[in-house]
DNA sequence: CTGAAAGCGCTAACAG
DNA sequence: CTGTTAGCGCTTTCAG
């Protein structure tokens, strides 16, 4: 391969000409670039990467760690993250956890090493709880989950307000025993846990809540389990919430071995829009992410990051959509007497409100 | 940051030797090794990974380039190639065409400039058609698309074997006007619709089958509008196959629209199990990949492959599972008549087959 | 506007 | 077994 010389040679000038039209620098004369251009292609030039970076200091590439590349949300995170990245000539390392914090730390070792431009960041919550942009040598953007107290860049949903919607729709539609299944393990199980409380609070009704606990790649089978007893010790409720796509499935998983329809026996709602929702029965009704948009948006506040390092971290909450489907019809000759006065629902940290 | 000269200081050695137990090595002091680690641990040293590469001339990196990362199917591939190449010490570089020969032929470039140790690529047809393994500066292993002909490393599914036995499933069920709906853009499509050719040759019967066109991105919704206007024209066959889990999607859409049921009113089958498969009615017939097993394989073949350059290509060709499941279930009355001499199935090029 | 020259941090001969 | 040394290919002052 040819490298940086050869062209120069090859063009009759030095190599800090050929470096600076490389590097698309002005101040160099115009037939000086011509000669080195027609150069670069007689001799299908690449500049080598590794030399670029090694001098330069620069790498171009964007670590992202995901938490369970299997969830389709992820997937379609990470499509969003390299669309974008790649337009803007830069590379993508894509790491899986699995959901695992010693993989996570692994992988963050390992952007470290690879003096990546920056990282954009699905946090286990063991990483987020002690989380300090300070103790990484990159900027992060942390995605879909974040604390309230987290100082750095995020993109998430509105978890809080989406899981009060959603319950408050349930509600309206004459549900009051409701029960909600959520994932403790992920800061978004539990900031969706925390809507549907003020909720059914707002409402002055009990909350029943079950918890699905670690290792969360079993969470579809706990959930099924869990419903599965329900049904056992006929304790099942008016309705169910799963604070997950994983979680619902499990649901659904248990509902249909003992035949239990929905919305006639047991109403049902939950997050997380997928290609099989409308699907079941008369369609399940959840919460859909803008999930292309939040990526995109963590690549843009990552980019946004390494060009301004110093800049006030930003968090960019964006909106979940109701989806309302049969699972959750209106249950014949209900009331909804708590529901005049309609509180407002709690208040998300949103500095920066994009549209859904 | 420390850089190897500090390491060599500290320890009171020279560069040489930080290098070679940097690299493990032997024939390093058992004293000089002890005072080189203690020196890295007090400064807390990382090798530099441009400076190596540069250096090496070896990126110690894998490129994986997927064709719709939002196929289920593609991010357990991924998945399997990342766990893989992480516990050899490989970096992997995902890239996703989205079916788009532009997009493929950019992100093949992309691997020569980033200079990875190898390939793993999921070819979109125009690719495959052309594909000479010589016409890359890297070793490539394909994945689940290779045409007979290619002489490169693949590991795929045994397709036409299994749209075979899945065929005969179904006319062993009872049914006989199956129509096979498939995506001829893609070699598994074209591979399968042959199996499905010959089991309805072998068994006298007729074939009817339905081409999801070009582009691949709205697979989903060109099955649906193809069996609406079967409806419409009152052509409906007894059986419908899909070629893969979108057109399968496609196709219960459509179905679940005009109220027909499975299998009572049209028998179903398809590839790719999903996790909403079984919770389809009755359960849907498919072909289940081993998934995971085929993105290991790849994984192993090419890292064998940058060991060894020059041994000879080798083809693993996978088994597909036929779960039977309630949309397939027999036909009352049903005679199988033509299945006497059930005749075998066609035989793939398996020169390497493994287990499912 | 252009060129010469000094490294970036590391590996791998080679010499001792 | 260990150290010296010459680059890998490129960017970037610094002079001219």
């Amino acid at each position: 391969m040819a490298n940086i010389k050869d062209v120069a040679k090859q063009a009759g000038v030095s190599i800090a000409s050929v470096s600076r039209v490389l590097a698309g620098r002005t101040g160099v004369g115009k037939t000086t670039r011509q000669r080195v251009l027609k150069a670069i292609q007689a001799l299908d030039y690449r500049p080598d990467l590794s030399a670029q970076r090694l001098r330069s200091r620069r790498t171009d590439t964007i670590g992202l760690i995901v938490s369970d590349i299997r969830n389709p949300f992820f997937t379609e995170i990470s499509r969003a993250v390299e669309d974008m990245a790649y337009q803007h000539r830069m590379r993508v390392i894509l790491c899986n956890t699995d959901e695992d914090p010693e993989k996570e730390a692994l992988y963050l070792d390992l952007m470290r090493d690879e003096k990546v431009s920056g990282v954009i960041l699905s946090p286990s919550l063991p990483i987020l709880a002690r989380f300090q942009i300070s103790d990484y040598p990159f900027p992060v953007v942390l995605v879909d989950r974040c604390d309230r107290e987290t100082t750095a860049d995020a993109v998430v949903l509105d978890n809080t307000d989406s899981a009060y919607r959603l319950t408050v729709h349930l509600i309206e539609q004459g549900y009051r025993r409701i029960l909600f299944i959520y994932d403790a393990t992920s800061a978004t199980g539990r900031q969706r846990h925390q809507g549907y409380v003020t909720a059914m609070a707002t409402c002055g009704l009990e909350t029943q809540v079950k918890v699905v606990p670690t290792p969360v790649r079993a969470t579809v089978d706990v959930a099924h389990a869990i419903v599965s007893e329900l049904v056992r010790e006929q304790l099942l409720p008016d309705a169910l919430i799963g604070s997950n796509g994983l979680i619902v499935l499990g649901i659904i998983q248990a509902l249909r071995e003992v035949r239990l329809q929905f919305p006639e026996q047991i109403a049902l709602a939950g997050f997380d829009d997928s290609p099989w929702t409308q699907l079941q029965g008369p369609g399940i009704t959840v919460i859909a992410q803008p999930v292309y948009d939040i990526g995109q948006a963590a690549t843009e506040l990552l980019l946004q990051r390494i060009a301004h390092p110093s800049q006030p971290a930003r968090r960019i909450v964006l909106s979940g959509e109701l989806r309302k489907r049969g699972s959750s019809a209106r249950r014949t000759g209900a009331t909804d007497e708590c529901l005049a006065g309609n509180n407002p629902p709690p208040q998300e940290g949103r500095e920066h409100s994009l549209t859904s």
